[in-house]
RNA sequence: GCGCCCGUAGCUCAGCUGGAUAGAGUAUCGCCCUCCGAAGGCGAGGGUCGCACGUUCGAAUCGUGUCGGGCGCGCCA
């Protein structure tokens, strides 16, 4: 309805420039939009105000001229100047209802469009370091980043969802050395825990599972596992540092650790209790309805040689410099605020040159864009990244990077702790066996998500009415049950040709306007999957329900006249659809009875 | 100090890339179940869009400054 408006504005606008009296416009550059009071019609426009200027014109003389140049239309009743030059369009009742025959044949189908083109996108979302459980900060990510694929999948998109594993580098031995400690310690050993090690009760499963399967072949003594290793860290009650280095604590223990281990012994360890938490990961992940194409591993990156490739190219162009013993990237070429290193001193790169070579080998792979949603407190490292991709010959236009800001979690007015250190932190997996997947994922999704936010466990907890999501559900409920309602009432089940051919009886308007609301889906998924921005689904859906709700509680749809029901389940049936496609779409479900 | 994000109703948030009288939920206050699900509907009150300039026919939206909040500025990942 939309796009024939467009067309019949664009042929009356061709007309006048063809007669001379505009100059050339932009076709891409006139919006239909809808008025917000309904008084001003079904559709407007403000091509008037937006050509007058450059064409020397009055707004309201150039109206005039359109609209006496405006193609006729059956369907088009009216086309009226209004304001300072809005045109306000009004369209026949009856074709307003034109698209519920598509939206019951298409059904699950309804909204899917091509403005993809089936162009290749990769999304690459949540990537938590494997050193514990996902906690409810990377809910958002996984909601957000599993929301945006399906929805750029629905827009015609052909979309890879990838994790990044960061299975390499210093937190991998912290973890592997906190499992062999708590292993030590149930093998009898007596220490104090590092301070900076991992302090989950997931280290301690795995050490036991460790225990169980391998007996003592792991075991060290306290006295050689500490052995020459700089004190660990002493706070006083404020919290402060009185003596000792935690992070030299810990690399002590890890130069040990190896040493007494020997390599193979170690890498034992450090599997172990990688796959367990990645295990957990992805098992926590498919039960919150988020699913991954690719697990890519940064420790393939280094054993496959990719890492040493990328610093080649960076060295062929003549971005890679020595200083103070280590090899850096000169990224404020590229806008960074300063130059980054690549390979330390000691002869290890660090987590920025395998992520040179991770973004290497993405846009290797062909993708049309890779998109990377990160935590917000990452923005800091975009320069660098883009430099590199620069530097490498590459166009960094390909990459876009979504930053994903905190949830501020309250527990009542009270903040609640993230940190995975301290063990005390909230997990995903607690959230949404608390308040469930739907509703976690949905209040996610709900906000934009470069906009902090604030989530009430204890509110989102309640099974309160103050819920939106149960809202909407409700209203796809209701559209469900008024089927079985109507078989139950003793009338004949739902007749979808009969409904259809009888549209012209839905004369309320509140019909019209659930109808039209309909028409809207497709528009909107092209909307918000060109500005990643899932919430457009959440609050076109909430509008929907209203109007849907408004509707039920305002008019009896089973009516004994066979005709009139009909139809009125017809329009039923469709908002059914809708509501249910569009909740998908946010990996919510769309219950049949609440 | 520098950089990024953000200040919209008591609270939580939208505002379709500059348009008509700034919206929704919640909270508060009125109504509505002999009727298809009241997890619902109808109505009322509530705003100097942080503040100040500027850009133009027109600004919550764009620019500059300023105040306030969040985050980032490692040879960590």
């Amino acid at each position: 309805m939309k796009q024939a408006l467009h067309s019949l504005v664009v042929s009356g606008l061709t007309q006048l420039r063809d007669a001379g009296q505009i100059a050339q416009f932009d076709p891409a550059q006139i919006k239909i939009e809808l008025p917000r009071d309904k008084s001003h019609g079904d559709f407007a426009t403000n091509v008037a105000m937006m050509l007058a200027k450059p064409n020397g014109m009055n707004p309201r003389a150039l109206a005039e001229q359109l609209i006496a140049h405006l193609p006729s239309a059956d369907w088009l009743v009216g086309a009226e100047i209004a304001g300072p030059g809005f045109i306000n369009f009004r369209v026949q009742a009856a074709a307003k209802f034109a698209a519920l025959a598509t939206i019951l044949e298409k059904t699950a189908d309804y909204g899917r469009i091509n403005a993809g083109e089936g162009k290749l996108v990769q999304v690459e979302f949540v990537s938590a370091n494997p050193t514990g459980p996902l906690h409810v900060g990377h809910g958002r990510g996984a909601a957000y980043g599993s929301a945006l694929v399906s929805l750029l999948r629905h827009a015609g998109y052909q979309v890879e969802a990838e994790y990044y594993v960061n299975d390499a580098g210093r937190q991998m031995d912290i973890l592997t050395v906190s499992v062999w400690l708590r292993y030590l310690a149930l093998c009898g050993e007596t220490f104090t825990f590092p301070s900076n090690g991992y302090q989950g009760d997931y280290i301690i499963t795995t050490a036991r599972a460790l225990l169980s399967e391998q007996g003592e072949a792991l075991r060290a003594s306290a006295i050689d596992v500490f052995a020459n290793v700089s004190p660990d860290q002493v706070l006083d009650a404020s919290g402060q540092v009185v003596s000792g280095d935690k992070e030299a604590h810990i690399d002590d223990i890890i130069i040990n650790a190896r040493q007494l281990l020997g390599t193979e012994r170690y890498r034992l360890i450090l599997d172990r209790v990688l796959h367990d938490i990645l295990v957990d990961i992805k098992e926590d992940l498919a039960e919150f309805g988020v699913h991954y194409d690719n697990w890519f591993s940064e420790r393939s990156l280094m054993d496959t040689g990719i890492v040493d490739a990328a610093l080649a190219r960076l060295e062929a162009a003549g971005k890679l410099y020595e200083k103070e013993g280590a090899i850096w990237f000169r990224s404020t070429d590229y806008g960074d605020a300063k130059d980054r290193v690549v390979v330390r001193d000691n002869g290890i790169k660090t987590y920025f040159a395998s992520d040179i070579a991770y973004h290497y080998d993405k846009l290797s792979r062909g993708y049309e864009k890779i998109i990377n949603i990160w935590g917000s407190d990452h923005h800091g490292y975009i320069p660098r990244v883009r430099g590199s991709i620069q530097a490498m010959g590459e166009d960094d236009a390909r990459l876009e990077v979504l930053l994903v800001q905190f949830a501020v979690l309250y527990r009542g007015a009270e903040k609640a702790s993230m940190s995975t250190r301290s063990g005390q932190f909230v997990t995903l997996r607690e959230l949404r066996e608390e308040i469930g997947t739907d509703a976690t994922r949905f209040f996610y999704v709900m906000r934009r998500c470069d906009q902090h936010m604030d989530f009430d466990l204890d509110l989102a907890k309640s099974k309160s009415n103050e819920n939106p999501l149960y809202y909407i559900q409700y209203a796809h409920a209701r559209c469900c049950g008024v089927f079985t309602q109507a078989v139950a009432k003793g009338f004949s089940a739902w007749q979808s040709e009969l409904g259809l051919s009888q549209l012209a009886l839905l004369t309320e308007e509140s019909e019209a306007e659930l109808a039209q609301k309909l028409t809207q889906l497709p528009e909107v998924i092209q909307l918000a999957a060109r500005d990643h921005e899932p919430h457009q689904i959440a609050y076109y859906l909430k509008e929907l329900a209203t109007q849907l709700h408004s509707y039920y509680n305002g008019t009896p749809i089973l009516v004994a006249d066979d005709a009139l029901r009909n139809a009125r389940l017809t329009l039923l049936a469709a908002t059914r659809i809708v509501l249910a496609n569009g909740l998908t779409l946010l990996g919510v479900s769309a219950p049949e009875r609440m």
